[in-house]
DNA sequence: AAGGAAGACTTTTTT
DNA sequence: AGTCTTCCTT
């Protein structure tokens, strides 16, 4: 195998096979050229099976990515290696030991709303007011808790404040609700392997044996769960490569513990560790911005990475007015760029929080830049996919209550609310499911139809199901009656969710119920929007890690934004500075900075200061767009002549504070502006 | 049981 | 500001 583009410390990391191996990868240093090199060196030259090889990643976006990149050096061998999120392995032990954790072969995975809605359903039968006990707020301590690898009896030892003791009468009922219902949650795909492998090493040891070589992208990420099952799978061989940088922890909240990378050079006395520092996507302006950055940070290892790539232009700074005229800035520069001849698909615009999506998609709509968005309220949180999904899931688990009472009465037809409430009450003194419990009346019809779509579910294909159920629910039918613009939208979504199937069929060799609900349950994210989209790319900070682009925007870097105010403590707000470090080493060659004095949030206007970050830059690698056309300011009157560089003369019509309207001539009639932006000019 | 109105809550980030 | 929940009326 040729190793000649990688450099020397590149190249080491990928000949030491043996043994536990620590890479501290720096942003951009080449880590996942490291790492599918390295699963190619091992199968062609090491002569490793595929099938031994394990490598996990933390979203689905990176392990597709890696099957790629490893397709491209391999080819079809890769499918014999099992590449995927911890997640998604943890899944793949669960259904392969099910009988063992006290679960039926269909079992179900329920998503985070569906967990929240059986913790509301815990509260109300104990009769907690959802007030007082908020449930997402309960969710995430029973998470946290798993996360932690404690299950009630370890919590109880734990819990010691009230609140704590409280969450555990809830977090117990909670369990038992998930073995009645034959489901699991997505913290239990990672707990209840590590409870298998205590419980049964007969059973640890012959995963041991099957995955003898490890390697684990993301480290630092890494929370007690995910640390402990592959600390214990990669037990006996030891042969564990982890790769990781401290610098890009930013999964803290969801009890990632980025120590596990520090503690590796003592759970594994034997590690070597190899440094990655040189850089090789950014310019060094981008790069030393970055560096000034995240030294701020107390609680790190030091490191500074360098690159002897050029030294580019300067980070641009624009502070604008509100969150509007923030959209409209990146328009511009976007359409500036455009020019200049970089293309869309390589400038993606980062945020901290999804909700800041919307303002730049009605703006980019406006402008005619065509976008994505990675992530975010993906298709399957949809409501009417939800639904949809719900009978697919009751199809196949009829023990699935929470999915049952999402779809017994959607669309409605006359099973009210004491219906339900008696059902639920037969079917626990019964000790049968709800589904079980059913036996006159309109539910009964229900249940005749679930069973008649079970059986068509055992000899039609998965999209002919998806249109039974479409059918026979009156899911379509009454979207079709309604008639409105919204009713129109989401029948739509239900028959694109048809080409999802189809497409799931065409990929996948084992097609199955089973297989295909655990696609779904398992891919939030919307992801494949067609990557090969010529579009701009809007998405959290958090998605775009593992991410380059060409021209990357960070947008409201304001206090209280980024750094996000929910951030207290020291260690919260060095996880938003490492946040911003991340959103940073994305970019290639262009960076710009923006700032919003005003922003609009639950409906009230905030005035916020520009983020504290900024300064931490050093003057000498950024400029404001101060000495830029963007601040030139001119006394407009209504009446004033306009000219533009496209559209040539125009009149003033209107003047709403800093917001130009004008009448152009035919055929491009009124536009609106910004006094100050650069593409207006007043005529004297 | 259904539909509409008032009211609460949201927006941290993901599997 | 927009969505989701709960309450109230029919």
């Amino acid at each position: 195998m040729n190793l000649d583009e990688l450099n020397e410390r590149q190249k080491e990391a990928v000949l030491l096979t043996k043994g536990p191996l620590l890479i501290l990868a720096g942003a951009g240093s080449g880590k996942t050229r490291v790492l599918t090199t390295k699963i190619a060196y091992l199968i062609i030259e090491k002569g490793i099976s595929p099938s031994s090889i394990l490598a996990i990643t933390f979203t689905n976006k990176a392990s597709k990515e890696m099957k790629e990149r490893v397709n491209l050096l391999i080819g079809e061998k890769t499918k014999d290696i099992q590449i995927s999120t911890f997640h998604s392995f943890g899944y793949k032990i669960v259904r392969e030991n099910y009988h063992l954790l006290g679960l039926e072969k269909n079992f179900s995975i329920l998503d985070e709303n569906d967990s929240i809605s059986l913790i509301r359903k815990v509260l109300k039968k104990n009769n907690l007011d959802p007030k007082h006990y908020n449930p997402k707020g309960i969710k995430q301590q029973i998470s946290g808790a798993k996360n932690e690898l404690l299950n009630p009896l370890a919590y109880s030892r734990y819990a010691k404040s009230y609140w704590e003791k409280e969450v555990l009468k809830i977090y117990k009922d909670y369990q038992q609700k998930l073995q009645a219902n034959n489901a699991v949650d997505f913290d239990d795909l990672l707990m209840l392997p590590v409870k298998l492998f205590k419980e049964n090493p007969q059973i640890l040891d012959k995963y041991q044996e099957h995955y003898k070589y490890i390697l684990i992208d993301e480290y630092q990420d890494t929370n007690e769960a995910q640390y402990v099952l592959t600390k214990k799978i990669s037990f006996k061989y030891q042969n564990i490569c982890v790769v990781g940088d401290g610098d890009q922890s930013i999964y803290g909240w969801r009890g990632a513990n980025y120590k596990n990378i520090l503690n590796f050079e003592k759970d594994y006395p034997k590690a070597k560790v190899i440094l990655l520092e040189k850089n090789y996507r950014s310019t060094k302006n981008i790069l030393k911005a970055a560096n000034n950055v995240i030294k701020n940070n107390k609680l790190r290892k030091e490191k500074t990475l360098i690159t002897d790539n050029e030294a580019g232009s300067k980070i641009k700074h624009y502070l604008a007015l509100d969150e509007k005229d923030e959209t409209l800035y990146v328009a511009e520069v976007i359409k500036r760029l455009l020019e200049t001849g970089i293309s869309l698909d390589e400038i993606a615009v980062l945020y901290r929080t999804n909700a800041q999506s919307q303002v730049f998609e009605s703006s980019f709509t406006v402008f005619n830049i065509p976008y994505k968005i990675v992530g975010a309220l993906s298709f399957y949180k949809r409501k009417e996919i939800k639904d949809l999904v719900a009978y697919l899931k009751l199809i196949y688990n009829e023990k699935d209550n929470v999915n049952l009472l999402r779809c017994i009465n959607t669309p409605r037809r006359g099973i009210g609310e004491k219906t339900i409430e008696d059902l639920i009450n037969k079917a626990e003194k019964e000790n049968v499911s709800v589904f079980e419990a059913i036996d006159y009346g309109k539910p009964l019809e229900f249940k005749k139809m679930i069973n008649q779509l079970k059986e068509i579910s055992k000899t039609y294909s998965l999209t002919e199901l998806v249109e039974e159920v479409l059918k026979k629910s009156g899911l379509e039918f009454n979207l079709k009656n309604e008639g409105t613009l919204e009713a129109n939208n989401r029948l739509e979504n239900l028959y694109e969710f048809k080409s999802v199937t189809l497409e799931f069929e065409k990929r996948e060799e084992e097609i199955s119920l089973e297989s295909f609900l655990k696609e779904v349950s398992l891919i939030s994210n919307s992801e494949e929007l067609k990557e090969e989209d010529d579009k701009v790319s809007l998405m959290t900070v958090h998605a775009a890690k593992g991410l380059e682009f060409e021209v990357i925007f960070i947008v409201g870097l304001e206090e209280g934004i980024m750094p996000h105010y929910s951030a207290e403590e020291i260690g919260e707000l060095e996880e938003e500075r490492r946040l911003f470090y991340v959103a940073v080493t994305r970019a290639k060659k262009h960076l710009y900075l923006v700032s919003a004095s005003q922003r609009m949030r639950f409906g009230e206007i905030w005035n916020n200061n520009i983020s504290p970050f900024i300064k931490e830059i050093g003057e000498d690698y950024i400029e404001g767009e101060e000495g830029d056309v963007f601040y030139q300011e001119v006394d407009y009157q209504v009446g004033d002549l306009i000219f533009h560089e496209k559209f040539g003369q125009g009149i003033i019509k209107e003047i709403n504070n800093d917001l130009l309207t004008i009448l152009f001539s035919y055929p491009y009639q009124m536009k609106q502006f910004m006094k100050k932006h650069k593409s207006i000019k007043k005529i004297n």
